[in-house]
DNA sequence: TACATACTGAACCATATAGTTCAGTGTCTA
DNA sequence: TAGACACTGAACTATATGGTTCAGTATGTA
């Protein structure tokens, strides 16, 4: 049994799991934005960018800060780090494997065999 | 207007958002595995892992293969490496965002000041 | 003061996730 | 051949996502 309980990664990857906030991202490294200005880029209603916005916010990912009525969005400092750090570590592990040669071999004798996927 | 459509990302960071799946990845990354050790290991009924395995496997990062009546799932050949190319892409611009001065400046005028994190 | 701008919140919708149970089907093995 | 084993699929639940509309509230401006 293995127990594993990572919030942030969580919450990081799921929120660059949507093309819209992973644009958001793009768009921030550019330069900080207003809400509406975000969602004129990306033609959508500024309650739905909101939403958006909440979600990176929640990872970490964004901060903002209202000013008069003008809330303005820009990358957070937490960044990339952890998910960076993940993805490396695993993509070792994926390359380990690949480096068994039976890998080769079994992958050879898959093409043409069984697979019921689903 | 900025069209963002990268469905294979979308796929493999959602897939990497649940900590149960980054888990089966930690685990196939020890060894090749059936749906009903994984099962076993995470604590959960042989359709919720098939359920997780499959989400894996449409995001190409695990394969399986049926022989007889076991269910072998491996990582794919596909790895990681899309996802740590878009990461350290944006990881970039998030150190670069925080180089620019005025950076710190707002940071140190936003403590005690508004937010309104809805 | 009146109007426009920029956001906020509630409510709703369709679809997806994460999990379950239950009832199969197909494959070993004694 | 009879069980047991490993998976599969349908159905159901609760909750989250990604989006909308509509009705505010607060702020800036003429």
């Amino acid at each position: 049994m293995v127990q594993y309980v990572t919030l942030p990664l969580d919450l990081a990857f799921a929120a660059l799991s949507d093309a819209t906030r992973r644009g958001i991202i793009d768009q921030l490294g550019r330069g900080d934005a207003s809400i509406t200005s975000l969602a004129d880029k990306f033609q959508m209603t500024l309650t739905g960018m909101k939403k958006h916005v909440q979600v990176l916010e929640r990872a970490g990912l964004v901060v903002t800060q209202k000013v008069g009525r003008v809330r303005t969005c820009k990358l957070g400092k937490r960044g990339l780090k952890a998910e960076a750090e993940w993805i490396e570590a695993h993509r070792k592990l994926f390359e380990a494997r690949f480096e068994a040669l039976d890998e080769i071999i079994s992958e050879m004798k898959r093409e043409g065999s069984d697979e019921s996927a689903s």
